[in-house]
DNA sequence: GAGTGGTCTAGACCACTCA
DNA sequence: GAGTGGTCTAGACCACTCA
């Protein structure tokens, strides 16, 4: 039996809802782990199954937990392989969807920019680590990629060859770092493109270029990794529903 | 006293929700409307207000019922204006946000082209209503639009001075042909702007723009709107969350 | 003060999973 | 067959709205 400590204006299920995020934040179970199931959640917190259902519900909604039935409620490993779809249709000749490649161009301990500094919550000059890669598929560069992640964090990433692993970084950041991103938030835009990615994406200058920015974080809701990708406009299509 | 009379294989709320949706679908109540209260649809159809609550959780998880504590349960009114405003930051020189005026170029009855008869869901050369209009900010043009609509459903429009109306046209759809929108797919991508829209939108010919095409459909799912709008690129900006 | 949705209880029975 | 989540019941009490 365990007793829940937060707001006790918040009800029952919210307060429950704010100990399991918080107990997954702290990595007590880890992506892939199943949680207590319902009948021992509501042992330990002396709550009725609809109480607890109503928590675990939230967190499925936020895209934390995932339930399976007869087997048990587990903690979800995000799919940002998935949502890259969502925003690119990168297709081989052939019309299939695959990862695109990834080659390194660049990966430096430097210090943060201001507009770095703020996405990423540090002070400024704030030591961070860039990384500057260009996605390809079929030998075409399709995307250009810079991305900054603070090194108090991510300073393991400095001592391997990030050419040799694969073209995922946020498995890479799990496993080298153990660092999991639970979330992000993306914001799209267009643009003329500049000359240096006109040239990393062999396109002519002032060709349209999507802006695609993305902040992920932990599932403590602290940031981990900053990104501005530009990608071919041709190959862009983003879908939404709206209500 | 009433029966569920779908599929009886779903689960009782799944038909609640269903039988509620069809409902409103049918005009029996419209958007602004109360529905029932939980405890006489409990009555009515004979279930426990858990079971109750859940369908009717399910409708406004979908965006088509709202509750207000205290008063009763709502059909939702869709807010499109708040959508447009995720979509672009239009911002007058103070900062301040508004709705952008609507000029009328055309607006005539004309026979479907093919994408156009794909996307409403009508056959090949089926009779349609073309708007062309642009929407200007500080008398600055920075959205151009072409509007297709069903003529069958639609007709009442060419009767009327659609230039003497507000700037937002799912309001006059709703006062002029009973028409409601309740959602709408958005899709999103970039493109080199041709000499049309250049002279439209006022940019020079092959800068970068945003193309937006939305299929509106009103509550049973019909298609009641195809539009494709284009607009400045250094205007655009969106926002999403990734799981 | 009557009526509404919001939270919560303490279960029962079912479909599914897996050894 | 034991254990899991999925559905459902029949309420109780509360916070909020509005005349």
């Amino acid at each position: 039996m365990n007793a829940l400590s937060s707001d006790a204006r918040l009800s029952l299920y919210q307060r429950l809802r704010d100990r399991l995020a918080q107990q997954i934040a702290n990595n007590q179970w880890r992506p892939g782990d199943a949680i207590p199931t319902e009948a021992a959640l509501s042992t330990e917190y002396q709550l009725s199954t609809g109480t607890v259902r109503k928590a675990v519900d939230a967190l499925v909604n936020e895209g934390i937990l995932e339930r399976k039935q007869g087997r048990g409620t587990f903690v979800r490993r995000p799919q940002f392989q998935s949502s890259l779809f969502r925003f690119f249709r990168f297709q081989t000749a052939a019309g299939e969807r695959q990862v695109p490649e990834s080659r390194i161009l660049s990966i430096e301990p430097v210090l943060a920019p201001t507009a770095v500094a703020q996405a990423l919550e540090l002070p400024a000059d704030a030591p961070v680590i860039r990384i500057v890669r260009v996605r390809l598929l079929d030998a075409q560069p399709i995307l250009a990629e810079q991305i900054w992640l603070p090194r108090a964090r991510f300073r393991a990433l400095l001592d391997i060859n990030l050419g040799q692993e694969g073209p995922l970084l946020y498995p890479i950041y799990e496993k080298v770092c153990g660092q999991v991103v639970a979330y992000a938030e993306e914001t799209l835009t267009a643009e003329s493109v500049d000359e240096v990615h006109a040239r990393l994406l062999q396109v002519p200058v002032n060709s349209p270029v999507v802006v695609i920015e993305r902040l992920a974080r932990d599932y403590a809701g602290a940031p981990l990794e900053w990104r501005r990708s530009r990608g071919h406009a041709e190959l862009f299509r983003y879908s939404a529903d709206v209500r």
